[in-house]
DNA sequence: TATGAGATCAACT
DNA sequence: GTTGATCTCATAC
């Protein structure tokens, strides 16, 4: 039997629904993924999202349609990739971080210049690199190609802790992964 | 193992 | 001119 492809439905939901219901599901870039361990919300209200200070040219996907890519350039160097959730105009996403490296293995290698599976995809730079996801793809519809994202099959164990790499609102625990996993950019305190 | 600098761009002050 | 939702490499313990 074919697993659940997720599309616009499943991202018009509060971000903290979705992003905890991301973790475990199957993201693929023309072939080339895995399953998402890692990601964190951003809610419009929050000050450490892009969209806190209302729309601009960079994150105006933010403001669209949810289920759709938003893709910024970090510290200048990095692309990151987020889904956009909600309804359209509450500019709330979630940001992924970190997938574990199932298909396309040697691509993902080739893209990224090396040889350790666990460091292929453990961060939202290094994830767009592995994927080849780039400024092209903004605006893009996570259920078309050359998307593709499945729904989990099983119940994984996920954590929260608090975001990574952020000043403002570092507090809030708004990362979410997958407890215990080795592909993790970080790993979740354990109590 | 841990800390620090450099890369490099767009938003913002 | 400064900062940031990052990563890598170099140098120091």
């Amino acid at each position: 039997m074919s697993p659940t492809r997720l599309g616009p439905t499943f991202f018009a939901r509060s971000v903290h629904e979705v992003a905890p219901d991301l973790i475990g599901a199957t993201f693929m870039v023309d072939g080339v993924g895995g399953r998402i361990v890692e990601v964190e919300a951003y809610h419009h209200t929050d000050p450490a999202a892009h969209s806190f200070g209302g729309q601009t040219d960079r994150n105006a996907v933010m403001f669209g349609p949810p289920g759709r890519v938003y893709v910024y350039r970090s510290y200048g160097i990095h692309w990151c990739m987020n889904f956009v959730c909600e309804p359209k105009g509450s500019a709330s996403a979630v940001l992924l971080r970190a997938i574990e490296p199932i298909e396309g293995l040697a691509r993902m290698r080739r893209r990224r210049g090396l040889k350790d599976e666990r460091l292929l995809c453990s961060g939202p730079g290094r994830v767009c690199e592995a994927l080849g996801v780039t400024v092209a793809h903004n605006g893009a519809r996570i259920d078309r190609p050359p998307f593709a994202l499945y729904a989990r099959d099983g119940t994984p164990n996920v954590a929260a802790g608090v975001r990574i790499g952020i000043t403002k609102a570092a507090e809030l625990p708004w990362r979410y992964g997958e407890a215990g996993s080795r592909f993790l950019s970080k790993p979740f305190a354990s109590r």
